[in-house]
DNA sequence: CTCAATTTATACTTTACAGTACAGTCTAAT
DNA sequence: ATTAGACTGTACTGTAAAGTATAAATTGAG
């Protein structure tokens, strides 16, 4: 019943550079992100990639394809190197309170640099549906992180400046002492915070002196006073 | 086009005891807690409670309010006495650490007989969809369960077993040395854990000694030292 | 017993969206 | 210029689920 059949097709092969495939995912991520699995189709994310439908039919077969690429090209766009690779290079001599401050400044880099509170929702709202992704999750995302500051404690305990029997207890320790207040009450709580958390320099401070009055060695027969 | 016409209504008024109202939240809460807000239709509500889908509607309207008087109708059904009353109770020459493993005894049971974990996926799932659960969440489930941990704390700081500046911060501290360990790691992954999690024992164990390293006043010279 | 409230079964409407089909159109490579 | 392949617009199917309407049946209260 329409009137013309004509003028469709506007555009045949993407003018050049990037592929429609990366359009799609980025525009996919930006949606998933912000509203949900469920909360976007296809209609969409073809349209916020500037591309008709059929085209990300064509290109990935279906919803969950893209869901699962998306995941995918979001972990592929993280370098990790350039998020904490400077945890290996402490120096021997360096002081523990700086190599605590150094991580505790890589997790916050992770977290600002790859929307890690959205995608963190994201991962426990779809992990009833897609049970890889929380494993994904850990093995991309938190498993590396956690190995890379193990590793300083390690070192920090042979060279004595750390007296701990459980190196990955303590790093666990020490990340919840962050995310109590950095992640969780933002991943809870969509908008404005419910509760007042302290400013992050507080926290990361308070952190580094509670890990440090457990497990820095005493040098001198003081305890450990700020 | 059915052969017979006959035969309905089986029931009118519900025999006795309890509403049809109450049946149908105890089903619609085991159900959206196992599969989401979206996982569950009306239709599977009803056989949950034995109870016609058309009666749902007329008790409750839609599917959303339905959803809203289960999360009223599972706050209402916690005793917050019977988890954590004896905290307040806590006679002035007690040990810190014994107040302590009140207060993570108190989160073991408020997690366990409450279905913490999965009303707390629930709410992440949701919280993009109504606002107001995220901040139920805190109001009815953590804030009193913090506020009554601060109330211990600057007790213990009165009785001078304590040195602390910011007993707020510090009990958040304590939360998070336990929660990354028995809460986050089961909200993040269905199923069998990821992660190697040190049994519960040594975490609160570990958390306490952490805890009091910071916080606990030295009575003689010797730094506190297990 | 009778009546009114309540429940049920069934059938219907509406909406939303995944996925498919296809014909027409544009561009790039040959 | 021709052609192959990528892309588009549009229209279609199928399905799931929310919500509505209604007549028949049941039961408790008076």
């Amino acid at each position: 019943m329409k009137a013309s059949t004509v003028s469709s097709a506007r555009r045949a092969r993407r003018p050049s550079g990037k592929s429609s495939a990366d359009a799609i995912l980025i525009g996919a991520k930006r949606l998933f992100l912000a509203e949900g699995y469920d909360g976007v189709n296809l209609e969409r994310i073809a349209e916020a990639a500037g591309v008709s439908r059929q085209t990300v039919y064509n290109q990935f077969g279906s919803k969950e394809a893209v869901f699962r690429s998306m995941i995918e090209f979001h972990w592929a766009s993280i370098n990790r190197d350039d998020i904490f690779s400077n945890l290996h290079k402490a120096r021997v001599l360096e002081n523990p309170k700086a190599i605590l401050n150094r991580f505790a400044d890589a997790i916050f880099r992770f977290v600002s640099d790859t929307d890690q509170i959205a995608f963190t929702r994201l991962v426990i709202s779809e992990s009833r549906r897609l049970p890889w992704i929380g494993q994904e999750f850990y093995r991309l995302g938190k498993q590396p992180l956690l190995r890379a500051f193990v590793v300083c404690i390690e070192k920090m305990i042979e060279d004595r400046q750390l007296s701990c029997q459980n190196p990955e207890l303590a790093a666990h320790q020490f990340l919840g002492l962050i995310q109590e207040f950095i992640i969780w009450p933002r991943v809870m709580a969509i908008g404005p915070a419910i509760l007042e958390i302290p400013p992050d320099k507080v926290v990361i401070e308070e952190a580094i002196r509670m890990f440090l009055g457990r497990y820095r060695v005493d040098r001198d027969i003081t305890p450990f006073r700020p």
